[in-house]
DNA sequence: GCGATGATGATCT
DNA sequence: GATCATCATCGCT
């Protein structure tokens, strides 16, 4: 038997590339969660470059730390942290090992398993908000810690996956600064989307956090 | 449609 | 003790 082209699982070279390289062509592409619950799918339409130890940006620019480990070995595992008291977000490592560069999953189109996802994301009013941003993303797809470091190149059955799937034309592929990035990080533009796409997340610019007042 | 704000905890200084 | 690669809700111009 053989799989269709776009069945085909993304080998570990297609990660070891820079990681300007590697964000663009992963839209479009098919990332594939198997959990205890069932199969979910969905069309990447909308991520960010995070360029290792020389972008601010990023959670490896002070080094290698007990949380970013994951991040400064080999391409093609699974980044997955957890921030603001609530949500998970999920990264796929790129570039050789020891560059910790990776590629934040923003969001993306549901094409199985829907109805796991809306359980999930009871506050979805469409089905374009079940991934529609990172910790939304994750939320959909059944996306925890436990996951941090799985290799996503391990075969289609894995726990992560990534499949060929079908990118968009060139002439879709737009870019601008990455969502909710402040200081030096924030010129860069390395947030990568399918251009029209519904599932995409609306820009958000860097908002510091305002101070609770004194207390009398 | 938009801006402000609280939720909630791990991580790092 | 401040910050955080966020989200949902509330109130309004």
């Amino acid at each position: 038997m053989s799989e269709s082209p776009d069945r085909t699982p993304l080998p570990r070279s297609f990660f070891d590339r820079p990681v300007l390289e590697v964000a663009p062509d992963l839209l479009g592409r098919t990332l594939v969660r198997n959990s205890p619950d069932g199969r979910i799918e969905l069309r990447l339409t909308e991520v960010e470059a995070y360029a290792g130890a020389i972008d601010p940006g990023s959670h490896a620019f002070r080094g290698r730390t007990a949380r970013n480990a994951v991040m400064f070995g080999p391409p093609g595992h699974a980044y997955v942290y957890f921030t603001y008291g609530m949500w998970h977000c999920l990264n796929l490592v790129c570039g050789p090992e020891g560059e910790a560069s990776g590629v934040l999953l923003r969001a993306g189109e549901i094409l199985t398993g829907a109805e796991q996802a809306r359980k999930r994301r009871l506050s979805a009013r469409y089905d374009s908000e079940l991934a529609k941003g990172p910790a939304r993303l994750a939320t959909a797809l059944d996306i925890a810690r436990t996951l941090n470091g799985t290799d996503a190149c391990a075969g289609p059955d894995s726990p992560l996956t990534v499949l060929t799937g079908t990118p968009p034309t060139p002439d879709l592929v737009r870019n601008g600064p990455r969502t909710g990035v402040g200081g030096d990080g924030a010129p860069h533009p390395w947030r990568f989307w399918i251009d029209g796409d519904h599932t995409v997340s609306p820009y958000r610019a860097h908002a510091p956090r305002k101070r609770r007042p004194e207390s009398p």
